[in-house]
DNA sequence: AATATTTTAATTGTATACAACTTGCATTTT
DNA sequence: AAAATGCAAGTTGTATACAATTAAAATATT
């Protein structure tokens, strides 16, 4: 009968995960032990470890004797991530390019398959959490315990920052879009033949598309086009 | 009534790090809930609640039904160690030439000072410590949300690497260890330049350092001198 | 009326009892 | 004697009651 209550555990951790990630939680937002204890049958103390454990990987911020919100995002949030990202991804893909073995490979295939599904047919939290994994499995491939925690939690913020274009608002973001899938299928071939250097510089690309995205989300297209004209920014 | 509680929480959180780093805690050894609880004189509800805390920052790892240990080391740790600290911990003293406080910088003077305390007069787990927090301030003043987990997590094994020579078997790793001094020196002053590029340099050499130290531990002095001579490798 | 102060309710933290699981030992079986 | 099974002791996980803290409301004070 322990059985039930690990599985319990392991959905409410999932829950929340994805809640995050997703912003069906919000940054900064508080969460009620009592309701989720009730919501997710399971009593407070190990829904508390729950809480300790996202808090260790970056979802969640608790304060003494005042409960546990999920992390917040600043302005600043931004602008530490796309200092780091390029560079841990880099060493990622460059490790993983290196020691990746054939199953890893086969899952990353696949995974990148639900991707190309997720951007067909699913929401923009389908596609986002779709994107999660394809880059978690490349952190698994590059197996090096120093650089996953950081990794790890870059991939959070990353799938926060995603769900703003997951959705594109106009042709531009949604062309992206499908640059961002070629990538991953660079980025597939660059790991299979073996190529650190490719590797390590679709993984910059990769960010610089990131931020691309970014920047049209926070200038919208349009606003920075010549006085007098209506057109919109030509799509590449 | 709740302070000491708190308290004895921290306390024990304090104890099992220094633990880990120095050493008096061995790498894979296991750890007994109930001794704790009675030694810290603390319920173990609190108790496994600073577990978490310590498995998410890379202190212990837990396992389902089975306790909690001190994370492991293995040979393949030192060369994932090695591989992902230059880069990292470059990146940091980067971003701490670039942010550092004066105040921050007040404090990293104090730290060095305790470190060549504890270079003249101090056991090897003082010498470690105060390494630690060295480097500790200078993650602070880096400052970047992405990086520290991995540099933070660099810093426990930094510590626990450093227990083998901090103990200098012979003059050429006590010298290393002024060298280190030096080292620390300078990066105090690439920082209040604010020379970037200069810290970024002292970073991989300080890591060049660590590593040689290593290597003069892993292959003792004399074993590799020509056959027939009796004379030791002679100390730069 | 605006600000302090006290009281009350709600939330978080700890201790403890109990249930589930793991492990080592003894007994049985082949 | 070796392997398998069952039992007992010890350890880990969960629920719940209670204590401490915080936040909100109500009352008092200027």
């Amino acid at each position: 009968m322990k059985d039930a209550s690990r599985r319990k555990k392991t959905q409410l951790y999932e829950h929340l995960k994805t809640a995050v990630m997703t912003l069906a939680l919000t940054p900064g937002e508080d969460l009620d032990e009592a309701t989720l204890s009730e919501e997710f049958d399971l009593s407070r103390t190990p829904l508390r470890e729950v809480f300790r454990l996202l808090a260790g990987e970056g979802y969640l911020e608790l304060r003494e004797n005042r409960g546990a919100r999920v992390t917040g995002m600043s302005y600043t949030t931004l602008r530490d991530f796309f200092l780091a990202a390029p560079m841990i991804y880099g060493a990622i893909l460059r490790l993983a390019a290196k020691n990746a073995t054939t199953a890893q490979l086969a899952d990353l295939k696949a995974a990148q398959e639900d991707f190309k599904t997720a951007l067909r047919s699913g929401s923009g939290a389908d596609r986002a959490m779709a994107n999660n994994l394809f880059h978690e499995i490349t952190g698994t491939m590059a197996d090096n315990t120093y650089l996953l925690p950081s990794f790890k939690r870059l991939l959070i913020d990353h799938a926060r920052i995603g769900m703003t274009f997951y959705q594109p608002q106009d042709q531009h973001m949604a062309e992206n879009l499908s640059v961002a899938s070629s990538q991953h299928d660079a980025i597939i071939a660059a790991i299979e033949a073996g190529d650190e250097a490719a590797a390590a510089q679709l993984a910059i690309d990769h960010w610089n598309l990131s931020r691309d995205q970014i920047e049209l989300f926070v200038t919208p297209a349009g606003l920075d086009v010549p006085l007098g004209s209506f057109a919109r920014k030509t799509p590449a």
